[in-house]
Parts: structure tokens; C-alpha cells; sequence
DNA sequence: CTGTATCCGAGCAGATACTG
DNA sequence: CAGTATCTGCTCGGATACAG
């Protein structure tokens, strides 16, 4: 839904709403998706996980990558590490919410993965009957 | 995050992206997690739908509901039924493919309403982190 | 390296009016 | 009732420059 993409990371649109559905965006969002399933396999640093973000999908900018991880980490489900060290070092993972949250967020991934063939054939079907 | 709005039922700008990424965006777009969760419970026309969905959340508007549910259509999601009368009648249900992926997105939705106080009291404590 | 601040374009999404 | 067409504002999200 837009989800745009989706709702974002700020507060944006979505004034009125049952407060739940502004998390189900978060963690479905564009992003976030893609995070919270890096983040499954092992903790990522920030640029780690830029690059392993934009190897599927498209590149994240900064700003985005950032963001994301903030609103999650606000959500409770990604925990921030900053050590002080020069140069900055700083490391992301997932909480025992976000493992939850994520573990359900691949499951429908993989499940649309699955049966990405039948929604081509559906796709064709449509596409095919007005003409 | 992207948390951000949420994709949207358009193709927009995922145009270099994962194929199946897109089919995600599109089940748990805005409207299409609600749109899904509603024809779970039963078929609908589409003016009840509108007051169904509108009952939660925010009123969708006659656009963005035809077009989500064009674009859960041509997925092979949502079957639709329009009657040859007058005034037309059409109803709106899940395929077997569309019960599929409206059952995760509702699982999803379920554990996001039971992890809400989690997710308020991180936010709190987040919040007052940084005042 | 890990961000933050600012600017700016693209297109999502709402309102409204109209058609079958 | 069930949509389509058009107009428009708003916000998302990328690029860039800069800071700690």
C-alpha cells in the first residue's frame, strides 16, 4: 500500500487511524521490509546494511536508510549500538519484538515469492482479456 | 520508514525492484490490507465495502478503492462479479490465492494490535530519551 | 564512518464533477 | 449504484552538502 510505498516514517498522512495500522506500515514498508530480513540473518552495521539493502531492490539513500531504522528503533524492534570510537562504529540489530515482527514480514515474502507465478498468470489473464 | 506510506496500489516508483516486492507492496498497501481483511470476513458490493472499510480507519475514496481493488484484481487476488442490472450490482470476493495472502496480512495485523503496549512503552521510553 | 539539514521533483491520493 | 475523468496539493524520497 502505497502499501508506497507506504505510510513512511513519519507520521505523514495517517493522522486518523487505529494506531496499529501506523506500525503494520512501518514494518511493511518500502524499506523496512528489507531491513527487518537483513537484520534477521545477523546484526548489520549502517553501511553493511546499505549495501546489503540495495543488492536486492534498488539502492537506499542515507536518508531513507536512516529513517527507517530510526522509526523502527522508536517501535521497539531494532536496537541501536553506538560505540564511541573514531571512527564512528555502529551496529543494528533486531529486539525479540522486531525478531517477531520480522520473522512474520519474511514469511509473506516468501510466500509471495512462492506464488509469484500464479499472480503472473493472473496478471496475463487480465491484461489479456481487454484487449 | 518508508516507513512510509505505504506502497500504493499503482506501480509507481518500484520500476527496479524484486517482482514479487511489488505484489507485497500491493497486499499491504493502505487500502489493501483492509480491503482484504473485510472480504475475509465475507463477499461485498463495492458501497459497502466503502462504509466497511471506512468504519476503520479513514473514508476511502471512491478512487483509491477502485483502484486497489483493480489492482488486487489483475494479482488474482479479489474475483469480481458484476451483475448485468439495474441499478448494476457488483460484488467483490477472494480468490483461493487471495484468501492466501489475506490470512498472513490479518495474522500480521492481529500480532501488531497484541504488541501495541510494547511498542507504545518503547516509544515512551524513546521519546524521553532524548528530551 | 555515521549520520543531519536542506532543497526539489515525481507521483500518490483526495475532492469534485460527470457517465452508464 | 458503480464507477471514470480531471484537477491539485501534499508528502515521499532522492541528491547534495555538511557535521561529529
Amino acid at each position: 500500500m502505497a502499501v508506497s510505498s507506504g505510510p513512511q516514517t513519519g507520521k505523514g498522512s495517517a493522522e486518523a487511524m487505529c494506531p496499529y495500522r501506523l506500525v503494520l506500515e512501518h514494518v511493511t514498508s518500502r524499506w523496512g521490509v528489507l531491513v527487518l530480513i537483513h537484520l534477521l540473518e545477523r546484526p548489520h552495521r549502517f553501511s553493511e546494511l546499505r549495501r546489503a539493502v540495495g543488492r536486492m531492490g534498488r539502492p537506499v539513500s542515507e536518508k531513507m536508510l536512516a529513517q527507517t531504522l530510526q522509526t523502527l528503533e522508536r517501535d521497539g524492534m531494532v536496537l541501536r549500538d553506538a560505540q564511541p570510537v573514531i571512527p564512528p562504529r555502529v551496529d543494528y540489530s533486531l529486539t525479540a519484538l522486531g525478531r517477531e515482527a520480522a520473522e512474520q514480514v519474511r514469511t509473506l515474502a516468501l510466500w509471495t515469492e512462492r506464488r509469484m507465478a500464479e499472480v503472473d498468470s493472473a496478471r496475463r489473464a487480465y491484461d489479456e482479456a481487454r484487449t
